[in-house]
Order: C-alpha cells, then structure tokens, then sequence
DNA sequence: TCCCAGGTCCTGA
DNA sequence: TCAGGACATGGG
C-alpha cells in the first residue's frame, strides 16, 4: 500500500479488499451517495468525505495525511487483515461464494452515538427510508458543514441537539412511531454519553445488555451497534435478509432468529461479524429467499 | 387495497 | 419463554 498527497488529493495505491459499491452497499452504513463520476461522497464526524475508486487505488479528495491518520484509517479499518479474517470465516461453499461476492466489504468503523440512532431508525423501516430520515435529522438539528459539488451537508446531531428538538420536529423528520424513542435515547445519552462511548471496551454481553436498556433497541438492532461501531466482530445479527439466506442454505425453515445466530456464532467463530456482513450483501444483491 | 421493510414493544397464555 | 398484533411511513 502506498499513501501520497497530489493536488489536494489523499491517493492510496495498492489497496486490498477495498470496493467502496461493496462497502456503502452492504447495509452497514447509511450517509454516503453514489456521485455521477462513480465515487461516493457521504460525511463522517464533521467532514464531507469523497472517495473515488479506479481498479486498487482509492482517491480522497481535499484530504490530507493528517486526515487521514486522525480520521481516515481507523474509519476504514485500514489496519484490518481481511485475507486473515476470510481464511477463518471461510469454511463451506456459501459463505466461500458470498466472500467472492463481496470481496471488496470492510466494516467501518462508525460513530456509536451516530449507530445507535440509526439502527433505531431501520426498525421496520427500507434502506432508502432510513437514509431519508437519517438526512433529514442531521439538516434540521446538527451542524452545517459545507458545500460540496452544489450540496449542502450537516453533521449528524449530537445527543444535546436532539434533546433539545420537539418531539413534532423529530416527526416531522419521518421518523414515525421511532420519534419518541430517538427523544428518550438522547435525553439519556446526554448523561450516559461516557458509559456509550466506553462499550468498546466492555465485554460483548455488557455492551448488549446496557444497549437493550434503550427503548427501541432489542436484540438484533443491539447487535448491529455492537458490530457497526463497538468492534465486537463475534456477533452475527439476524435481521430478514439474513434469516433468508441462513434458512434456505442452512438451517430450517422455522428456526428462530436466536437460534440462527447461535448457530452461525459457532460455524464461524470469532470473526461471525464479518460473515454476516458477506452474507448480508450476497442474499441481499441476489435475492436470496424472495 | 394490501403487503412489506436490516424490529421492538406489549399483552396474554 | 413465546406467539401475535400494533406501530408511522412510503413504495410497489
């Protein structure tokens, strides 16, 4: 991997396991758009990020090394093995299949505050919805950052600034019966805000329990926060996608959620996340299921 | 009109 | 512990 700053530009050469389609499509995140020239541009913490990607080298644009040190690697996990992490979680043909599939997914490393409210929002709710809701949120109550090729772009909203909205204002953000949940999350994450942030370093049944304590947050929205922003990688959330490749290429057709992720905790060990994330994408892309 | 979406909560056995 | 319905919203 070789990493250089040209024209304003943070370039990386040589990168591995990087498909930036593979990894904004795959359901893990939910702020980044496709532009017309192909590269996605989407916002982390309070920068407008936009990456374009030809063949193995990845440009940043208007980033630099400090960016990219402060912000940039850990964001996308460039520390990571994943030729490590496929060997171990690559243990039959399906999987092997879905690893070939989305060769290019790595697992962001995202804001907690920010993946808590988020997977919240996607109960029961579309991919495009939540991402609606997620923008309209961030416009009305977080910062405004800049403008960037003709859009504008705002932060998400920290717990204080949704504390402060009206319940209406939140409603009137689409989200629904989801409203009052996000007003209760962060009226006590403005108080709990040290205890969100120090998941990471709890163990995985902590970090569960102390998320399912949130209304609106159950088992499987838990999981993906763990997953999405906490590095507990051994979890395996079972949302409808995944029940569907799981049930139809594994397990029966009647087996619980919890079953299946128990089962799926097992047959790939302490990488399940990743897996899932293989498996998300794969059913996801073919229509596994429907 | 009905069904469903990266589910959770509540209720009643 | 577990099944079943309600829940806002919008697209197909």
């Amino acid at each position: 991997m070789l990493i250089y700053e040209k024209d304003n530009k943070l370039i990386i050469e040589n990168v591995k396991s990087f498909n930036i389609t593979h990894i904004f499509d795959c359901g893990q995140c939910f702020r980044w758009n496709k532009e017309d020239d192909g590269s996605y541009t989407g916002v982390v913490k309070n920068k407008v990020i936009n990456i374009l990607q030809n063949n193995s080298t990845i440009i940043f644009d208007k980033i630099n090394y400090d960016d990219y040190e402060t912000l940039i690697r850990n964001y996308f996990d460039m520390d990571t093995d994943y030729d490590n992490i496929k060997n171990q979680i690559n243990v039959d043909e399906v999987i092997n299949k879905s690893i070939e599939f989305g060769q290019g997914i790595r697992i962001l490393n995202q804001d907690e505050w920010e993946t808590m409210i988020s997977f919240m929002i996607s109960a029961n709710n579309r991919i495009p919805m939540i991402k609606k809701v997620i923008e309209n949120l961030s416009m009305s109550f977080g910062d405004y950052i800049c403008n960037y090729k003709g859009r504008d772009y705002y932060a998400f909203p920290s717990a204080e600034q949704l504390c402060k909205a009206p319940l209406e204002k939140i409603q009137q953000c689409k989200a629904g019966f989801r409203s009052e949940r996000i007003k209760e999350a962060a009226q006590r994450a403005l108080y709990e805000k040290d205890i969100i942030y120090n998941l990471k370093n709890k163990t995985y049944d902590e970090g569960l329990e102390y998320l399912k304590t949130y209304k609106g947050i159950g088992d499987k929205v838990a999981n993906c926060i763990l997953l999405f922003s906490m590095k507990q990688f051994d979890t395996f959330p079972v949302d409808v996608w995944v029940r569907r490749i799981m049930q139809t290429l594994y397990v029966g057709e009647n087996t619980s959620d919890k079953d299946i992720r128990i089962f799926a905790e097992n047959k790939f060990g302490k990488f399940s996340g990743y897996a899932q994330q293989y498996l998300f994408y794969y059913a996801r892309e073919n229509g596994i299921g429907r």
